[in-house]
DNA sequence: AGTAAAACTGAATAAATATTCATTTAATTT
DNA sequence: AAATTAAATGAATATTTATTCAGTTTTACT
């Protein structure tokens, strides 16, 4: 054998967060995820030093993925308006889909295992949608208010919704994020 | 002395938000709660059975007094968009005010010591806002959807936004709360 | 003050969990 | 196909954490 298996840390990962979607992060051991992924608990220490670094590995894999599917296809040759529409979709529709992943993010972040630091550099992997928001004001599309406020606004909404879906086994259907989209851009958009 | 201190319970349930609100409820141990209450650790098992217990008990305790809080004030004198303006503000005071409470409550939902049975005695305490909404949607005062939306819609902005002022020291000003509650009111009413 | 009951303490024990490592299995090289 | 190296195993060990309990202090009552 030559290198570590990737599938090996993909298994583990994947096994993470089945179980911190299922128990929560308080609720999962080594013991626990090793079986999940169906290895011996010793080969989790073959590829992670240990539990804090699994769980920040973890950590830093979800947000890289998460803000990259965001922006999918949200490009220049769309209006204003329709880039936000193609953003607010993308956000629903991954964490939708990625349940596991929204969950255990949020978990993380006000966990023992995920400092400050690491928060910091989340802002980067917004910035597009800050600059969108920001374009959005200056030109008189959405309100004159602070661009987190904005931010919020949109992540609250979108947060709460998906979690309330998942939790009552309800899929969001298109007519729902259409609807959705409309009271959200109600409620930011420019009215003198 | 004749029984147990209910002061004690009280120092030991501020010391466990205190410190959930610090390191998460994935990290702290009974040994902390002791220590941040200031008391022997077998003092907390003359109060509970055990951490499960413990937390549990939290956990009721907190739910009570939020929504107890919530629909403070919010009376048949108001008009209803009165009544729905002091609701809102009414929550989100209280999620500022009492931020440990909040961050208590939303990490303890999703992890191993509560369960879905008690999940849904949460409706009736919230009972009183379904009507409200429903009320709203009848009287052609708010857009005709699902209440359940509306909702998520609500939490989801005030969750977001008291996280968000919280993480970054910010106060949150009645100015904001007006600009927030304005952008709430226009998502959610009715425009034909 | 004297006494019994309740509350409190924190070191000792039990239980759970993380981590290691001697051994086995599989892959790669020569 | 033997030798070499990497990966995987899981029982053993170390560590952390929950829980207990024998002894101490405080309280409430006479």
């Amino acid at each position: 054998m030559r290198c570590k298996d990737v599938s090996k840390v993909e298994a583990i990962f994947r096994a993470t967060l089945t179980l911190v979607k299922e128990r929560g992060l308080a609720g999962i051991t080594m013991g626990d995820i090793s079986k999940e992924a169906s290895i011996a608990t010793g080969t989790l220490y073959i590829y992670f030093k240990n539990k804090d670094e699994l769980i920040r590995a973890l950590f830093t894999e979800c947000r890289k993925q998460s803000a990259h599917y965001y922006f999918e296809n949200v490009n220049e040759q769309l209006s204003f308006e329709g880039r936000m529409e193609r953003l607010f979709h993308n956000i629903i529709c991954y964490k939708m889909n990625n349940f596991e992943v929204s969950a255990f993010l949020e978990q993380s972040y006000h966990s023992p295992y995920v400092d400050v630091i690491d928060l910091k550099k989340k802002q980067k992997a917004l910035n597009p949608l800050f600059d969108l928001i920001k374009e959005g004001v200056e030109t008189r599309k959405i309100r004159n208010t602070e661009v987190q406020l904005i931010v919020s606004y949109l992540f609250g909404i979108i947060n709460e919704m998906v979690k309330k879906a998942y939790f009552s086994n309800k899929k969001i259907t298109e007519a729902v994020i259409k609807e959705v989209y409309a009271m959200f851009w109600n409620g930011i958009k420019y009215d003198g």
